[in-house]
DNA sequence: ACTTACAGTAAGCTATGACTTACGAACAAG
DNA sequence: CTTGTTCGTAAGTCATAGCTTACTGTAAGT
């Protein structure tokens, strides 16, 4: 159920670029605003959505709010192509097994 | 570079049913058309879109035209998933060692 | 207590993308 | 060669998603 947000959720460039940008350590709003050409706003709803689907998580830190990255959402999306996966592997098996019965 | 276009490309639901439609075997656009709720021209737009992101191909079967999963696009999107994964694990390790260190 | 910093929400604008109908091209069939 | 399928493309409509500005709230600093 949640790949499905996930996937809607990092289509969009600048919100998969918010998703990137906490690769390596947490950071505050702010400080994703500063690296992204839009505003903090914005910065802000981006991270609504991707809180929704699982990629993100908050811890109030005081006054601020640290957005890190979660494994929940990443885990579903992976799960969901892997499956897809066998089964594109397991068609083109059928096809060979198929091909072979031809001869 | 094509993950990002895999990414759009099953952001939207309609695409993503066409795309999951495919999953056992081939299939025409005709066929295709018929298990969704779209116009047929809306379902050649999609696979335009898919097509693009490495995530289908076509057969030309006399007058039909045959579409089927490609790999590549899948594999695009698991790569970049996969480094992402890594980063968070790394990530989560390199805060544990900061706790640690703090004792 | 008041002021400043930080962040989320509301409202409104705009561009884009998903759909439709209409048309044109290519191959098949009779 | 004419008719019928099958499909792609063009043009135009409409809804939605992303952005901005303005505001509201909350915690910290003085």
């Amino acid at each position: 159920m949640t790949y499905e947000q996930a996937l809607t959720a990092l289509a969009d460039p600048t919100r998969r670029h918010i998703f990137e940008a906490l690769r390596d350590h947490p950071k505050t709003v702010g400080e994703l605003a500063l690296t992204q050409p839009v505003s903090r706003p914005a910065v802000s709803q981006h991270l609504k959505v991707l809180q929704s689907a699982q990629l993100v998580s908050v811890k109030p830190k005081g006054n601020k709010r640290l957005y890190a990255v979660k494994r929940e959402g990443l885990e579903e999306l992976r799960s969901y192509l892997d499956s897809f996966w066998s089964d594109v592997l397991s068609a083109y098996s059928a096809e060979i097994a198929k091909r072979v019965d031809n001869n």
